[in-house]
DNA sequence: ATGGTTGCAACGCAA
């Protein structure tokens, strides 16, 4: 029996946050770390931290926005950081593979708001992340979709939902747009693992949203169909959304038990 | 209540 552990953390600035993240991997060790918002170009990625605590390190990263980043414990091959067709700057996908399993690390667009132009661009970019998953389906089964998708899929997922009908994150056409990846053949590991649970994987810095639990489940964690049946565990960690200068998201992981 | 806070980098932009 191996168990497998994979997590996904928008650290909003791996600069500020690495202390955070070290800590957090050396209490819940996953195998591998997906990162969003690292903000940070790859020639002065922090490689040798992580490599002190076993991690290899790929980043796809850029200057002030967006930047994506994986750790994993062993070498990673098949490294893929833009779709196909979309010469795009915005560092926000990084797809890599290591033994069977595929690993996707996404930044969907956060979209400001419905009908502005960036909202626009995250329908866009939607549409080419639902072809790309479509090819990489048919050459592997076993998929794991993760990171920050920007788009909070039932109204179990928000808060207050009515006050979010119609708002970025929670518009129809996005959660339209969640479904049909869904379709595609991959499974919201959190949310059929636990079925009622109203937990949030974002809290807004301003008006004490953290404290007063007003937040989002934005964050997400999709296996192809081919490996539901090994997930055991989807969970998310508010903890260190409440140590000193936080990152807005909490990190979540997903434990697949194999024979 | 159309605000508020954070990170970046530079006095605004993105989230």
């Amino acid at each position: 029996m191996t168990t497998f552990k994979i997590a996904s953390w928008n650290v909003n600035s791996l600069k500020v946050r690495l202390p955070h993240v070290l800590n957090w991997l050396n209490e819940i060790k996953p195998d591998v770390l997906a990162m969003q918002e690292t903000k940070i170009i790859d020639a002065v990625f922090p490689y040798d931290e992580f490599a002190k605590q076993g991690y290899v390190a790929i980043s796809s990263g850029q200057k002030t926005y967006n930047g994506v980043a994986i750790l994993w414990k062993e070498k990673a091959l098949d490294i893929m950081t833009s779709f196909p067709g979309f010469d795009d700057p915005q560092r926000r996908i990084l797809g890599v593979t290591v033994g069977d399993i595929r690993v996707i690390n996404l930044y969907i667009p956060n979209g400001q708001s419905v009908g502005s132009e960036k909202y626009q661009y995250k329908l866009t970019w939607l549409n080419y992340l639902k072809e790309y998953l479509k090819q990489e389906l048919l050459k592997y089964p076993r998929i794991i979709v993760l990171g920050d998708f920007n788009i909070a899929p039932q109204e179990i997922d928000v808060y207050e939902p009515l006050l979010w009908q119609g708002k970025v994150l929670f518009s129809e056409p996005e959660r339209a747009a969640f479904q049909d990846i869904l379709q595609l053949g991959f499974v919201d590991t959190y949310r059929i693992l636990n079925p009622m649970d109203k937990k949030f994987s974002w809290w807004d810095y301003r008006l004490y949203a953290f404290k007063r639990n007003q937040g989002a489940r934005i964050d997400h964690i999709l296996a192809s169909d081919a490996l539901v049946s090994y997930c055991r565990q989807s969970t998310i960690d508010p903890t260190p959304r409440g140590w000193e200068r936080p990152s807005d998201h909490a990190p979540v992981y997903a434990e697949f038990h194999f024979n």
